[in-house]
DNA sequence: GCGATCCTGGCC
DNA sequence: GGCCAGGATCGC
């Protein structure tokens, strides 16, 4: 569900709890799909302090004061929301509490179950596995125009569409902004990396970074169970070009939004637009 | 590089 | 009943 924007929201939205003490964790009987076990993420983190909640691509990192964190992937129904009293509600889908010395409390609810917990005890990551796999984050400045395009030529045989999507390349894209991304760099999402040349390679890094700054303005895009820690929605869905539009002209009028499947996954884009 | 697969829920 | 969903991994 979540992509860079909404994750985050997320994270803004939570900085409430930075400083607070972590004082119970309880995982529920059919937790997610975790790599760590909730025993470790218990010992490693009841009783300390959270410092820092930081953002990696898609991956929310809740780091304590020895440098050590949770590290949290929402997959595609995975929410969060904080609360300032346990209201201790029994709904089956919260498969993470996180209890905090003052009472208040933070829930991890995630009905699809694709959601990820795991630890890393390094401050940048090198021992966890879904991190290393990571390439550099789409806002982090680290990405200069020429380590993307010497990225994205490792990938010849990836049609862009592809291309934007894939996290070990650069980290960020979801399904929404990586149309919103294609739409407004004009390219044709079928186009291979093979044919596209360096000079559209940098558009494309420069309208997913527009893109990505537009939707965190807006509070990400709440299309049907997005929120943020506060229960808050997103109205960025109001700004989206091609996203959900089949058959319908783009935001801006210029295009007809056509629907195709790519990798299994639906792609909206203007053809007479994007070349 | 691609398709199948992990899950639950909402909508037609 | 079938199709669709803000994701990513794994095996061919």
């Amino acid at each position: 569900m979540p992509e860079l924007p909404e994750v985050e929201t997320i994270r803004s939205s939570l900085r409430v709890i930075e400083g607070k003490r972590i004082s119970s964790i309880q995982f529920s009987k059919l937790a997610p799909i975790e790599t760590t076990q909730p025993q470790a993420i218990l010992r490693t983190l009841k009783n300390s302090i959270l410092k820092k909640l930081e953002r990696r691509g898609k991956y929310l990192l809740f780091k304590n004061q020895e440098d050590h964190s949770l590290v949290l992937h929402l997959g595609m129904s995975g929410q969060l929301r904080y609360q300032k009293e346990d209201s201790q509600e029994n709904d089956h889908h919260i498969h993470m509490r996180i209890g905090f010395e003052d009472g208040s409390i933070l829930i991890f609810r995630d009905p699809r179950r694709f959601g990820t917990l795991s630890l890393t005890k390094e401050p940048n990551g090198k021992d966890n596995l879904f991190l290393t796999r990571l390439g550099p984050d789409y806002l982090s400045p680290e990405l200069s125009e020429e380590l993307f395009i010497q990225r994205c030529r490792k990938h010849p045989g990836l049609n862009l569409k592809a291309l934007t999507l894939h996290q070990g390349i650069s980290a960020g894209l979801g399904n929404i902004y990586a149309c919103e991304s294609l739409y407004r760099a004009k390219l044709d999402p079928r186009k291979k990396v093979a044919k596209t040349k360096d000079h559209r390679l940098i558009d494309l890094l420069t309208a997913a970074r527009e893109v990505l700054l537009l939707g965190i303005e807006h509070g990400g895009s709440s299309l049907r169970d997005y929120f943020d820690g506060l229960g808050n929605r997103g109205v960025m869905k109001n700004f989206l070009q091609v996203y959900d539009r089949e058959g319908e002209l783009t935001l801006d009028g210029k295009g007809k939004v056509k629907r195709i499947v790519q990798q299994g996954r639906s792609t909206f884009f203007a053809p007479e637009v994007q070349k």
